[in-house]
RNA sequence: GGUAACGUGGCCGAGUGGCUAGGCUCAGCUCUGCAAAAGCUGCUACAGCGGUUCGAAUCCGCUCGUUACCUCCA
């Protein structure tokens, strides 16, 4: 039933089978967000993304090391000299400390991802937290020739390093083409080509973000912290990097030259997994755009392109059921039908609960309906192993499921499927759902007009003098932890002291 | 300008050279006091034009359209 797991490499741009460096320890990290700013429906789908990811190898019984770092210093703003980063011009604004910031948006992030009920990584590394590893890896690059230092800054010499390797092999870039069209940005004259990325940046008089180095007082750059963290966690070459599509260059490109720049001699990862954008209106939701929407909008339905709210599991729902390396167009209406699709899945574990397979009057097994129903359960697992194919997966959950309602009507006679096939359709539909998609049941309904109704049943059949009922009902209650309580003004109920 | 994608039925969204995707919507039926749920049935598709092929939505070319990356971005 369990086939191999088959994923997209951006690298070789083709679906591999994967495999394990060490078998049956996987390494995988994830970038992260960036905690300036609330997460918003972009942060969810590469978080649903690689927790999907994450519980479909520990599900195949890999023992995961995932690890999903916090970006809390080192993006600039712009490419000028002075430039602040992101996170120091928030705090300028709400004159906060630039840490009380990251704290805040930090917070937030991890609580509405257990919303959604992304699993926390392993180990969720903060940039602010390894600028020894940085530092030490920047002075790897320059004492392999591969960097320069320039006024305190240290820059990454992409043409010495494409002398021998190959900058561009991600993101399928050639840089003697780049060198003749670029566009030119101001605050460049420190750097020897407009590709040199900074590996440390000397901060500004007024920059409070800054930590000693050998170089100057400063911050690393952009995209060091990744390759340091990766390797402090899972070694010099690892399994999988996940991240969004965007982050492929020039983050992830200059990752893999890091790398090879760095002692470690190797690319690091080697399975490189980007999924792709929300659009709305067929345009990618991000913030430069502005055209996104916050979870905790989503959740409250507080935001003016949206109807109404639309709760946790509908939005991981919607995120699987596309094809993570396809883009997902936001709209009201495919939100709503996602609602309704996520219901009717979890309709279908609660008639698993109710379903069982009975004990005796086994009939002769129907050989056509026993395998239909193993070829479904079979199916679901295809998609998952098809690069992660989650809207095949729940196409094939809802095939499942039209067999499961009819057993439970008696549409399809439960005593002619054998029992291994029952155990196996209803382990597929359960864990599938439960612990590789990650849906869970929702609160739904009120519980104060759920007992008001009993209450009003209760007190008629007082007023019946129907005292079997009356007892049957405080009984009920009372098992679930309620006493009623019959006052001179009406009836009450309390918690069981 | 460079590079890379994409264009599927009312909506969302999979997919393979020939075999039902699926969800939502809509219509009908079964069931039902009325409903709902569930089951069954129906509806409609592969941007356009060529080419390869016994056969293409699926491969190739061109055209049109949309988008992404090239600057922080999940």
């Amino acid at each position: 039933m369990q086939q191999k797991l088959n994923l997209y490499n951006t690298l070789t741009r083709k679906k591999e089978a994967f495999e394990p460096l060490h078998a049956p320890f996987v390494g995988m990290y994830v970038c992260g967000p960036t905690v300036y700013g609330e997460p918003h429906l972009g942060h969810a789908r590469s978080a649903v993304t690689f927790d999907v990811l994450y519980r479909y190898l520990k599900y195949q019984g890999y023992k995961v090391r995932y690890v999903r770092n916090i970006t809390d210093v080192g993006h600039l703003e712009n490419d000028a000299d002075e430039g602040e980063d992101k996170i120091q011009k928030r705090a300028k604004l709400e004159h906060l400390e630039p840490m009380e910031v990251v704290q805040h948006y930090t917070n937030i992030y991890h609580v509405e991802m257990e919303k959604l009920n992304v699993l926390p990584p392993d180990i969720e590394p903060r940039a602010s937290g390894h600028i020894i590893e940085q530092i030490q890896m920047t002075q790897e690059i320059l004492d392999n020739g591969l960097a320069y230092e320039v006024n305190g800054s240290v820059y990454f010499n992409v043409e010495a390093y494409n002398k021998n390797h190959n900058y561009g092999k991600l993101s399928g870039r050639n840089i003697e083409d780049l060198l003749g069209n670029t566009r030119t940005l101001d605050g460049q004259e420190e750097k020897r080509s407009p590709f040199d990325f900074a590996l440390w940046k000397k901060a500004s008089v007024t920059h409070i973000m800054r930590w000693p180095s050998p170089w100057s007082d400063g911050f690393p750059g952009w995209h060091l912290e990744c390759s340091a963290m990766s390797r402090k966690y899972l070694g010099d070459t690892f399994d999988i990097h996940g991240g969004g599509l965007d982050l492929m260059f020039p983050h992830h490109e200059c990752e893999i030259a890091q790398n090879q720049a760095s002692c470690n001699h190797s690319d690091g990862p080697r399975y490189w997994v980007h999924n792709n954008m929300i659009t709305v209106n067929g345009q990618k939701m991000g913030k430069s755009l502005g055209n996104f929407i916050n979870l905790s909008e989503l959740f409250s339905g507080k935001h003016d392109m949206l109807e109404q709210a639309y709760s946790p599991m509908t939005i991981r729902f919607f995120i699987l059921q596309a094809h993570y390396r396809s883009t997902l167009d936001f709209s009201n209406e495919a939100l709503q039908a996602a609602r309704k699709g996520y219901t009717k899945l979890m309709n279908g574990l609660n008639v698993l609960k109710k379903l069982k397979y009975p004990e005796e009057g086994i009939a002769e097994p129907d050989q056509k309906l026993n395998e239909d129903l193993l070829k479904l359960a079979e199916d679901c697992y295809r998609g998952m192993n098809d690069d992660l194919n989650t809207a095949r997966t729940i196409a094939s959950l809802f095939n499942l499921l039209k067999k499961i309602n009819s057993l439970y009507l008696g549409q399809l006679k439960i005593e002619t499927v054998s029992r291994g096939t029952f155990d196996t359709v209803r382990n597929t539909y359960q864990e599938l759902v439960l612990n590789v998609l990650g849906l869970e049941e929702e609160e739904t309904g009120n519980r104060d007009e759920m007992l008001g109704m009993v209450l009003a049943f209760y007190k008629e059949a007082k007023e019946a003098k129907d005292y079997d009922k009356v007892d049957a009902i405080r009984a009920g209650l009372k098992r679930q932890g309620i006493v009623i309580k019959d006052l001179k003004t009406g009836v009450d109920w309390a918690y069981e002291e």
